[in-house]
DNA sequence: CACAGTTACCTCACTGCTAAGGAACTTCGT
DNA sequence: ACGAAGTTCCTTAGCAGTGAGGTAACTGTG
């Protein structure tokens, strides 16, 4: 990375490029992270995608439903992804999709036993994967990158803090 | 993302997931940032896997030319991908292929003049935007966030610093 | 009540990636 | 000199996403 940031500064020495010091490793860092987590999802069957939507469904709490549209907002995608993800995990029995009685638009979506199962064997080694990889930061380190990244997060317009 | 943990609290107590705080909001940021210069890219007409090859070839510097191998590890993706973004630089008469002189196996991958002008005009852009982004920071959180990020990347085995 | 506008979800064409495998070429050991 | 092994790039099939657009259902207003 700081390569790169040397390469410019001989091909155009007036620009600073000092911020893709920030940015080349924010790109580097997740996927990292991304590949890490996939390795964790893959040991329990699923991909991010799938994990996204039952730890989504799980720790909504009891009846464990919600809406596509919900669904949608917090994972960040199109509704046609929501859609492809839904009909992937209703086709292996892990949700439900059934009409709305309030509101024949809607549908709700819902863990079954056996989605619920997965989600509760994954979390714990999803978690710990995530305390592993987070091993190489002391506290203060750690403190100080979540106050940066929230504050970067707030200044781009983030709506959820 | 707080609400994340705090749902996740109710949940499944017996939990940690507080290392969720920092990677929810990395992944968050990562998409944010991406999808910013993303609008950058499109203003030139260009994407972010364009312009990462064209910009990788020009701060190679003279005689602005690399192999598929050297563009694929820059990229950090597979060969077959360098191969269709070549093929659509190429199309576009923003580079040139032609087989090495040293190597047979082996292509030259070469910015054209067209190609050349094209990363220079979008360059400044590019650097302007992540500079607009990085203004939400102070000088200290800035050097924090790339501390931290640092630590992170070599813990997690990153080769490149 | 009628109807225009909105909302919720799905469909479809397209895009760019990966993974696996093949062809062309080079390198190495004998 | 020769065959085996390794490399370099391309090809292909398949996958998950986007974006535009369609259908059905709801809502608010006159």
């Amino acid at each position: 990375m700081d390569r790169v940031v040397a390469q410019w500064a001989v091909e155009r020495p007036e620009l600073d490029v000092s911020p893709m010091e920030v940015f080349g490793r924010l790109k580097r860092l997740y996927r990292l992270v991304d590949a890490e987590l996939n390795r964790t999802f893959a040991r329990h069957g699923l991909d991010a995608a799938s994990f996204d939507v039952l730890a989504t469904l799980r720790r909504s709490g009891p009846p464990y439903r919600l809406t596509p549209t919900r669904l949608m907002q917090s994972a960040m995608v199109t509704s046609g992804a929501i859609t492809q993800r839904l009909d992937r995990l209703e086709a292996r029995g892990l949700v439900t999709r059934t009409r709305s009685d309030q509101d024949g638009r809607s549908r709700d979506v819902e863990l079954t036993p056996e989605g619920h199962a997965l989600i509760d064997r994954a979390l714990p080694d999803h978690v710990a994967g995530e305390h592993r990889m987070l091993a190489g930061l002391d506290d203060d380190q750690r403190a100080a990158l979540v106050d940066a990244m929230r504050a970067l997060l707030a200044h781009l317009g983030d709506t959820s803090g």
